[in-house]
DNA sequence: TCCACGATCGGCT
DNA sequence: GCCGATCGTGGAG
């Protein structure tokens, strides 16, 4: 499978948070594998007062003026961290949140990242739980403010191509969990795929 | 300096 | 369905 190169995210942002559907996200730590196929995505662009980016650079967000192609975490609610990638021009501020993937490659990690105190047991329920939701996205892949602004093109973090989806596998509607630019359709999830944190 | 609030989750009712 | 946890951020003053 190829790795998405530069071009891949250095398009407009809409473009790329459709297309990353179905994609494989990678991430290295020695030589453990983690992998996730991803199943649901936000876009955030730098017109929209929802985006972090709206009121132009700040030391939170500088990540986010990368060209396209780079890793933006944020933390929030005093205890979550979430995983976006910087698409677009350089200078223009914009991403696409990872909100859920299906896990791949790795399960055994994950579930100690997601459950450090809990059973060896590998139910259903934890299986999921592993990866629906933004935040528990960042968790299983232990991803931190320290992995913000690294290059996707390097062998740690990268994304890989996937199997091809379809437009009809597509759902469009609106974002999750904001107050301003709550009318605008920009996230995009697979249908019927289980990992999708809220239908 | 201060302070309201957030791209959430999990537990409880 | 609702609510508490918990703190960095940035806008206001």
């Amino acid at each position: 499978m190829n790795t998405l190169p530069r071009s891949f995210f250095v398009r407009p942002t809409l473009t790329v948070a459709k297309d990353l559907l179905g994609k494989i996200f990678v991430r290295r730590i020695g030589r453990k594998i983690l992998s996730g196929k991803i199943v649901e995505t936000e876009a955030y662009l730098h017109s929209d007062p929802a985006c972090h980016a709206f009121r132009g650079m700040t030391n939170r967000n500088k990540v986010m003026f990368n060209e396209g192609g780079f890793l933006y975490v944020y933390f929030i609610y005093g205890m979550h961290y979430c995983a976006n990638i910087v698409t677009y021009k350089k200078d223009v501020g914009e991403a696409v949140l990872i909100r859920a993937v299906e896990p791949i490659d790795g399960i055994e990690i994950m579930l100690k990242k997601r459950f450090p105190h809990g059973s060896h047991l590998k139910n259903e329920l934890q299986l999921k739980n592993l990866t629906n939701g933004p935040a528990k996205f960042a968790q299983a892949f232990d991803l931190t403010q320290e992995h913000s602004g690294a290059n996707l093109l390097e062998n740690k973090i990268f994304l890989l191509e996937g199997g091809k989806i379809s437009g009809a596998q597509i759902y469009t509607t609106t974002r999750i969990g904001i107050t301003e630019g709550k009318e605008k359709k920009w996230r995009f999830y697979l249908k019927n795929n289980p990992w999708v944190s809220k239908k």
